[in-house]
DNA sequence: ATATCTGCAAAGACTTTGCATGAGA
DNA sequence: TCTCATGCAAAGTCTTTGCAGATAT
């Protein structure tokens, strides 16, 4: 593979994330690469397969079982959350973008298994959180580090068929 | 089966939870009768096995798939919730107890798995999540069931290994 | 009486591991 | 150059399904 592809990222600079790679002693490849690249350019919420056949499309060579070990990296340098919305496969995003920005909850309907990301209530919220999380961290000697919050229910669709 | 066991409840009036099964068209029978037996006199985040093991030392005869089928019942009508915390296997808790007690969230330690309830500061969150969920229904017009909470970091234990 | 429920065995789905080859720093 | 990363194939683990026999109401 010609360099040409990661000339494109060095002519407005390394990405953002280079930095959490080299810090924590992990390498600069093609398939990371691409895989940040897939989550970053995309509001859903990605399975393993869903990325490994996003970035099949650009990179054939690339195999499912990095993308499952790429995933794994992401999750612990803490660039991507993992989900479990009840259907049995885990799901991807990028935990924040270069300006931190996007942080939204879920909602999840238990008939369909739609999810709806939400962003409404997120300063209460996260006013709540951060003293929440002050709280539990002190009580229970805690790094806390993340949170999850879900709603479950029934979406308009779901509900009107009942 | 003798009758005997289910006298036992019989004899303080019929368990709580029968009405659920009965109001949904579901038969009780000695699988259930035990999963939920199991579920109500332990505190702890039990898997499916784990179940399975518990009920199968009171009644051998009890198999693992009936104890998956049923906790799918159990979560589907409401008595149980169903929790991933990152260990690749689900966890079930009685969603409430016959007076609807100990309602919590969880603390899940990224590094060894380890699970801590908490019920510190849970009215002020639920004050919180009841108006989210209020603002939330009417925007998305989402029928709200439930919802879940969860804190990720280091247990103290983890963060002096660091 | 009969629609449900159960247990066993087998299949299914997602994810992880072993190992030789290839590639980044 | 010398680890670290990758791909393929195979294995692993949890969970679901098919079906005949058993059970609750």
């Amino acid at each position: 593979m010609p360099r040409g592809l990661r000339m494109r990222h060095l002519a407005m600079g390394p990405p953002w994330w280079h930095g959490r790679f080299h810090g924590a002693g992990f390498r600069i490849t093609i398939p990371r690469e691409a895989i940040l690249e897939v989550l970053s350019k995309t509001q859903k919420h990605l399975s393993a397969e869903e990325i490994y056949l996003a970035v099949h499309r650009l990179h054939p060579a690339v195999g499912l079982t990095t993308v499952y070990r790429t995933l794994e990296l992401l999750v612990h340098i803490g660039l991507v959350f993992k989900f479990d919305f009840g259907d049995s496969r885990a799901r991807y995003e990028l935990s924040s973008g270069p300006k931190g920005a996007r942080h939204h909850h879920h909602l999840v309907c238990t008939a369909c298994g739609r999810v709806i990301d939400y962003t409404d209530f997120i300063d209460e919220e996260v006013e709540l959180l951060q003293q929440t999380e002050k709280g539990l961290a002190k009580k229970y000697n805690f790094k806390i580090t993340n949170h999850l919050i879900q709603f479950y229910g029934l979406c308009d669709k779901c509900r009107s068929k009942e």
